[in-house]
RNA sequence: GGGAGCUUUCCCGAGUGGCCAAUGGGGACAGACUGUAAAUCUGCUGCGUAAUGCUUCGGUGGUUCGAAUCCACCAGCUCCCA
């Protein structure tokens, strides 16, 4: 199976320009790609982490792959499917942030001759010349058929900045300069790109008078229809320090029966035919299933050795024999002593697992809290010195573990 | 530039002088049931408690015994006219 057909099994193909040509180039091996990447934050997502799995497997095909970092973009923040402005960064933190960016990515493609390459669009974007600019691509929109566009209708009601109304323009230019500048001669991204993609397609053509093709990966949506790699609405990092390794392999672990299946087939390299076994799987099975997902892309984001922790962790937490070894766990602020105890609340709050002694109350009074296997009753329960010791294990909800000690 | 309106707790959204920590819905969290799933039902959702305590309703200042609610100014946003 080429390239281009396992894609499509794979369900992670959602819009392209030109079939037929993009299909005949991407398994020929002759595409050079890229990818954009905007630092809003100083981590990657499991979002981003589908787009690099893309990148990988194009590469493995002979492809070329570009990774562009968006220093220059993230100055202006792309309002697509947003229905608020982005909150405006500063130059130092998008230098940062695209730093960290960086770090990341080389851990899952290969960077260098020959191989990948890194951009950033702040290398061009940021000394543009406004007028020169308005001359030069300026005139090649339409106001109009922008105005049609998916992603800036939805905010036509909510209001939309002039500063964002560019980001198609700018993200169009980048297109527009890698295709003269590196040979880059198709674009992927995000479902919600296809608009901001197209203006780059429509940009060479009149410019150039050249085709350029732009593929978009199906979104990761849970079966509500929700992106996924979100808890409680913050993202799952790919750092570990943001996102632990165990909660990253909990986090896929706990996926909706419904979701597993797409998970493994968008996410790992998993060979298709053992895939489509598991496809019949149903009911319990499924569990396994989502152990087979969590484990393979912890290892790819973490490491073998880290995925194997974590599984083991988690294996041992929730069959009732506990293996603290791996679980998150905080050390105590000798402060929080009292007569040799410390207020179970005030551990729970020093370990985040409320955001106020009030919160924590509640959680034990509705009997969510366990120490050490016992559930507590009594929000006045305390740890004494000797316990926390030794560590003490608290278990918040069903499957929320986190040991303390002092 | 002129005019109208809006700004409430995580989100949506009630509330137009005391009965408001503030209706309702969503989400989140917890309990039961389960397969570390979904659905369902229940609880809970500012902070702190011995407590009728404390701090909130864009910002600042004022009126009043008392304001999220009235007034003034400022800021942000939306709409209409130019």
């Amino acid at each position: 199976m080429q390239i281009y057909e396992e894609l499509k099994a794979r369900g992670l193909i959602a819009q392209v320009t030109d079939e037929a040509e993009i299909r005949e180039l991407v398994n020929s091996g002759k595409a050079t790609f890229y990818i954009g990447f905007d630092c809003t934050a100083d981590s990657l997502t499991a979002g981003h982490f589908m787009a690099l799995t893309l990148m990988k497997r194009l590469q493995m095909a002979g492809n070329k792959p570009i990774a562009l970092i968006g220093g220059g973009t993230t100055m202006i923040g792309d309002p697509s499917g947003r229905t608020d402005m982005r909150k405006m960064l500063t130059r130092e933190d998008i230098a940062h942030n695209a730093e960290c960016f960086k770090r990341q990515m080389e851990r899952f493609i290969e960077f260098g001759e020959g191989k990948a390459m890194m951009l950033n669009n702040a290398d061009w974007l940021l000394n543009l010349n406004y007028v020169e600019l308005l001359r030069e691509v300026g005139a090649c929109f339409s106001v109009n058929n922008m105005l049609r566009a998916e992603c800036y209708k939805q905010r036509m009601e909510k209001g939309l900045s002039f500063l964002e109304f560019n980001y198609m323009i700018m993200q169009s230019y980048d297109f527009y300069h890698m295709f003269q500048h590196y040979g880059c001669n198709m674009q992927f991204g995000g479902d919600d790109q296809w608009s901001n993609m197209l203006g780059g397609t429509e940009l060479i053509r009149r410019k150039l008078g050249k085709d350029a093709y732009a593929m978009t990966i199906t979104l990761l949506t849970d079966s509500q229809g929700k992106k996924m790699g979100k808890t409680a609405g913050n993202a799952v990092w790919l750092d570990a320090n943001k996102t632990s390794p165990f909660e990253f392999y909990q986090y896929w672990r706990n996926v909706d029966d419904a979701d597993v299946l797409k998970c493994i087939r968008m996410l790992t390299f998993l060979p298709l035919e053992q895939i489509d076994e598991m496809d019949h799987w149903q009911g319990e099975q499924l569990n396994h299933a989502k152990e087979i997902l969590a484990f393979e892309l912890t290892k790819m984001v973490h490491g073998e050795e880290e995925a194997n922790k974590a599984q083991a962790t988690a294996r041992g937490l929730f069959s009732g024999a506990a293996d603290e070894a791996n679980m998150p766990s905080t050390q105590l602020d000798a402060a929080l002593v009292r007569d040799g105890k410390v207020g179970l609340l005030s551990a729970m709050v020093a370990a985040k697992l409320c955001s106020s002694n009030r919160e924590a109350r509640q959680l034990i009074q509705q009997g969510g809290v366990l120490v050490d296997g016992e559930k507590v009753n009594d929000p006045a329960f305390a740890l004494t010195t000797e316990q926390l010791g030794k560590g003490v294990v608290i278990k918040k909800g069903k499957k929320v573990y986190h040991k303390v000690t002092l």
